[in-house]
DNA sequence: CCCGATTACTTGACAAAAGCAACCAATAAC
DNA sequence: GTTATTGGTTGCTTTTGTCAAGTAATCGGG
């Protein structure tokens, strides 16, 4: 039997605490979703194709009124929809681009709000809120949040710098690959800015509390018409094993896919062997293959897939 | 600047948190009343008296609303109002003895809860626990309630039982009064409960962080008719400064008033210094004083306010 | 003391949010 | 094949909350 003092307490805190996110959540109020949409844009972006039944179990939503916000996301352009094969009754949903992006937004405001509301303590306090939070969770036995721990959204700007910085970085740390990369790389993201066309390109960005972790963008192919080309793949090394170049990869085909291409192409090098095998899973095949000139010591290879 | 992964802990524990809250509010639906109508009522039981604008002002509630909640409440007997003599537009709100009974009731379920979700912890990690919220409320600026902290309701039963004992404990220890005081005690409570006659008849139980800390009861003068006495009046030690004792006094004022004596008795002894400013300040005076024959050194006294 | 502004509260109309129940189509279970 | 179950939609209703207008009392000058 616990002892009334701690039951008082803990009642204390959760008022106090309602309160808090009471008010911390007016901040959606300038924002065209409701508390509850909110709650059902985070629960897509969070995960890759779910159903409605599993969404509002999650939720603890009624189907019909379920129902009725799927639809007026549909309508919104938000969230696209897709008979699943396996289960003709059953709806694959995810997040369009739109979706994502208006995701995004109000992911960056939630975030802006707790910013601000950390920026009143010193690092140490800091520090030991966060502590103190998580001793609470686990606790109260929060189980691992099992959704997907990143969120893949378009790019906005400032992202492209992001992008290039992290290629020239990492290739030169993990491959030791010279300027001419970079310079490879700063072309590819001017060109992609400089003629990006929203119906046939897209770039997604991977972001994981908070920071950007992955990128990868389709683009039209410049010389073969009905040709997609998929570029600036990308995993931070503390992001992988997550399954987000799978995921990110597997964007860009469906993308493809849909935007009407017959065929998707890649340039990759053989020296990079983890991504050959996302690249293999997600059906691609090797069509050449050829000494490389510009930087590092391996074979520039050209991986294709039919759509 | 907060760092990023701090900005996502937070979040991520008020996802946790607020998810937490929802479970536990969910027991507030076998009751009959909203969660905002348990807000309510909430915050009229720890107030003495307010008006609807500032209980409007307090939960953020439109003042619309807050009117048809307060005349729902008003319909099924759980609210008074009576008009503020110095500004006859405002409504001084408070619980009747049926909505203090309610109240009772959402607060023990809501506790009972919070209990169960502690019995499952070790005492060591209760405590963590609660140091955590601790923690966590006064960095983010959890000002202290300003409330009065304890709340008064009817008794229910075990309370008497609980009211007879701390009589004999806490007379004993303070005036070293005699087991002739407790028999006394003894014959008031049994008289209360076997003839109590609640349109005539009340007692209130203060209770604080979940504690029953102080008492009294208006009973019916067992001699003289249109007379009401006030009886068995206490505060614990431990919850004396907090204006309980003075609350309870009036809160028998204002029911004998309502309930149409024309004058309300109490007896007291010349050793209860405290007491006497409480009954001096509420408008009692001394009607009489005679040797105290049965315990203790004082002089026995009877107090009369006529109302 | 008078007059306009403000305050406390109420009321009517309405919109948004949520829940319930009936229903359809596809699938699973027998 | 027939029945039950599942995934989802739709119509209807209740609950919850907002907005604007209205009334009475009070305040704040001149």
């Amino acid at each position: 039997m616990p002892l009334a003092p701690h039951t008082e307490s803990v009642r204390r805190f959760s008022r106090f605490y309602t309160r808090h996110i009471g008010v911390l959540q007016e901040g959606l109020l300038d924002s065209p979703y409701s508390l509850t949409e909110g709650r059902v844009i985070y629960e897509l972006a969070h995960r890759e194709e779910t159903t409605a039944t599993d969404l509002g179990q999650e939720l603890g939503l009624d189907a019909g009124y379920l129902s009725r916000i799927l639809r007026s996301f549909g309508r919104r352009g938000l969230v696209k929809k897709r008979r699943s094969s396996a289960d003709r009754r059953r709806q694959l949903l995810s997040l369009t681009a739109e979706g994502q992006a208006a995701f995004a937004r109000l992911n960056a405001a939630s975030r802006n709000q707790i910013e601000a509301m950390l920026a009143e303590l010193s690092e140490d306090d800091q520090r030991r809120l966060v502590q103190a939070m998580g001793t609470i969770e686990s606790l109260l036995g929060a189980q691992p949040e099992q959704r997907v721990p990143y969120i893949l959204r378009p790019h906005q700007s400032g992202d492209m710098g992001w992008v290039l910085q992290r290629h020239a970085v990492l290739y030169r740390q993990e491959y030791g690959w010279d300027e001419s990369m970079e310079a490879l790389a700063a072309e590819v993201v001017a060109h992609f800015l400089r003629h990006f066309d929203a119906k046939l390109e897209r770039c997604w960005i991977a972001e994981k509390d908070g920071e950007n972790v992955g990128s990868v963008a389709v683009v039209k192919h410049r010389d073969r018409a009905g040709v997609a080309q998929l570029r600036l793949l990308l995993v931070e090394p503390k992001a992988r094993g997550l399954g987000i170049g799978r995921r990110l990869v597997h964007e860009c085909t469906r993308f493809a896919r849909h935007a009407g291409y017959h065929t998707i192409v890649l340039w990759t090098d053989s020296v990079l062997g983890s991504a050959r095998r996302l690249y293999e899973d997600e059906g691609y095949h090797m069509v050449s293959e050829e000494p490389n000139e510009s930087f590092g010591e391996g074979t520039a290879q050209v991986w294709e897939l039919s759509l």
